[in-house]
DNA sequence: GTTAGCACTCGTGACTAGAGAGTGCTAATT
DNA sequence: AATTAGCACTCTCTAGTCACGAGTGCTAAC
């Protein structure tokens, strides 16, 4: 079902208006705030038809209207023009992301700040996953008597550290050759192909190479679940949190950090900016809530996702412009530093 | 000024009474509670004397009293006796502590988390730092033409990365060159001894050694700058935070994240447990809050801090237990895995 | 199709009165 | 001298009332 002009104009006002103000909007304020060449009572009729439909609702009878999810829906569908960011936003933008180091973690955590702040929301940026690891070296440094610390170095910069146990004392020329045997050995190899590896090892390295194989394996399942969350208070200021059971109740949703059970991040689409609208997520507590995703990374290889959480009332087209901006600096972050061809097999 | 024993028992009662039930206590309320041999008119006059002295206080005329800053400072040195915690608690932090991986971030993220669910407040513990940096081993691993990572291996188990980016394609041979000499050069070495080496370096080893002195710099710099905070909704819960105006106060505290501004971890005693009540933190922002500090790892080598953050109105006694009990974990969990000698020098 | 007019509905904020908890003081009791 | 009973007083908190205003929906006229 499609709106005639005059409705889709109005929803749009209306959405404006509430988005901006947090209060239901009477057909008498939209008439004055814009000057619309019509009467109230037009406008009151117009808005039971956009009622009717379902685009818009009433907390009570002698209040203004509030959109659905379905009226906000329908704007983000067909109302809203997406406009590019404003040039100084984007050098501000750009100017924080420049005060990162260079250590991958940092730039992700920096991200969900700097999207956070830039949005008035808050923001959610899982930490880049790489297809499946492959090792590139591994070291082994002896700390004392039958303990070392294992460093693995996957593709794609990625560092991976465990202290191992050994059952006996071991000194450093030993644990030297027995990670030279193993690079060797499984240089280049996946977490399964180490498994079913035929490669002789004494028992020692047998040991070693179990502890790789699980980190590895730790690490492809992991992924998405490790992300940064930032901004919290930036929705727990706005308005409809006027009390503060209501936020303590997103607190508690949160503090829990199954982010990922609440951010379908597996589920979008491959490109682009995904949209939920409130009752549009799978998962009850969120519905309240809205949520623009985007994935992040390089097609095909390292890649991860980012996402905006903040009240069904919000600014869509800028909260979109901006994920979409940020989305696509950090691709170009980690395709500068990561750009490499398939991983090596020698 | 030393209280009378009846004063001193009254304040005690008055203490454990408010810190139950978050309201201000009246002498007939306490008289009831406990029974009293006395009749209220006698808890009042004793009352007047303990707010004349700086004890207790009143919120208006005719509320009942409220323990002062002054109040439990006397109550946390000469009043409160400190218990053991029961063994089922200490039994159930053991097992928590368990479930952590074997990297020191887990470790102290862990703690963070146990630690603010046992005492239901906030909780912030610091990654430990050591000393001095040592460099124990480093290695160069070839990302694509002309970048590589640079991996640190520092004594006690401290990894450290960046991705360097050097002016010309250089391949894995080379990197492996370069890291061996290095390697050779620098072992053993602070960041200092690196900086005013006399060893003879080609440009790129130099580009490299470089790197490596400002890595180990900023760790040396850096060590009580990051931190875990857990449970701020524990403490947001709390009867006090009735109004969301409050909650956010304490929200835009915390969330700029300059805890080691607002806990003076410097200024501990070196070791056991200390106390900060309300106005006595530096900190204005601090001034309706308690935190109860102690450092953790092991005397002279690694070492860091974990804090306490609540309302004035807390649990001091099981808190202190408490916050003892999981430092001293902690220092086992160190002592377990990084008890080294002096750092090598070959 | 649009508009003016009007009765009706609710939420909000201001005000008030009364209950309840507590104090501080005084005078009587032990 | 310490304790207690009694009492007037203070202050907060809650529920109730009321008027206001923003908004609606409907009808009849333009």
């Amino acid at each position: 079902m499609t709106l005639t002009e005059r409705r889709a104009q109005l929803l749009s006002l209306i959405i404006s208006e509430y988005v901006d103000t947090a209060m239901p909007v009477g057909s008498d304020a939209i008439v004055r705030r814009f000057e619309l060449p019509f009467s109230s009572a037009t406008i009151r009729n117009e808005m039971a038809r956009l009622e009717e439909e379902g685009y818009i609702t009433h907390p009570h009878t002698s209040a203004g209207r509030v959109p659905s999810d379905m009226g906000y829906r329908y704007y983000v569908e067909a109302l809203m023009q997406e406009r590019d960011l404003p040039g100084e936003v984007k050098q501000t933008i750009r100017h924080q992301f420049h005060q990162a180091g260079r250590e991958e973690d940092e730039w992700v955590h920096l991200s969900a700040a700097v999207l956070a702040r830039a949005v008035e929301n808050a923001a959610v940026v899982t930490l880049p996953r790489t297809p499946e690891s492959h090792l590139k070296r591994l070291e082994l440094v002896g700390i004392q008597d039958g303990a070392a610390l294992l460093v693995l170095v996957l593709q794609q910069a990625r560092v991976k550290q465990q202290v191992l146990i050994f059952p006996e004392p071991i000194d450093q020329d030993h644990l030297t050759a027995i990670a030279n045997h193993l690079n060797a050995a499984f240089r280049g190899h996946t977490a399964d192909e180490i498994r079913s590896s035929q490669a002789q090892l004494t028992q020692m390295e047998w040991h070693v190479a179990n502890a790789i194989r699980e980190i590895m394996s730790a690490s492809d399942r992991g992924g998405y679940d490790e992300a940064y969350l930032e901004g919290v208070r930036n929705v727990l200021q706005k308005p409809e949190f006027g009390t503060s059971d209501k936020m303590l109740n997103l607190l508690e949703v949160l503090e829990q950090r199954n982010l990922t059970k609440l951010i379908p991040f597996r589920e979008i689409s491959a490109d682009g900016v995904t949209v939920m609208i409130g009752a549009e997520n799978e998962e009850d507590a969120m519905h309240d809530y809205s949520i623009v995703i985007s994935p992040y990374g390089v097609p095909g290889g390292i890649s991860g996702a980012m996402a905006v959480v903040g009240p069904t009332r919000m600014h869509y087209s800028q909260t979109i412009s901006t994920v979409r901006f940020i989305a696509g600096l950090m691709s170009e972050m980690l395709a500068t530093y990561y750009d490499e061809d398939a991983p090596p097999r020698e």
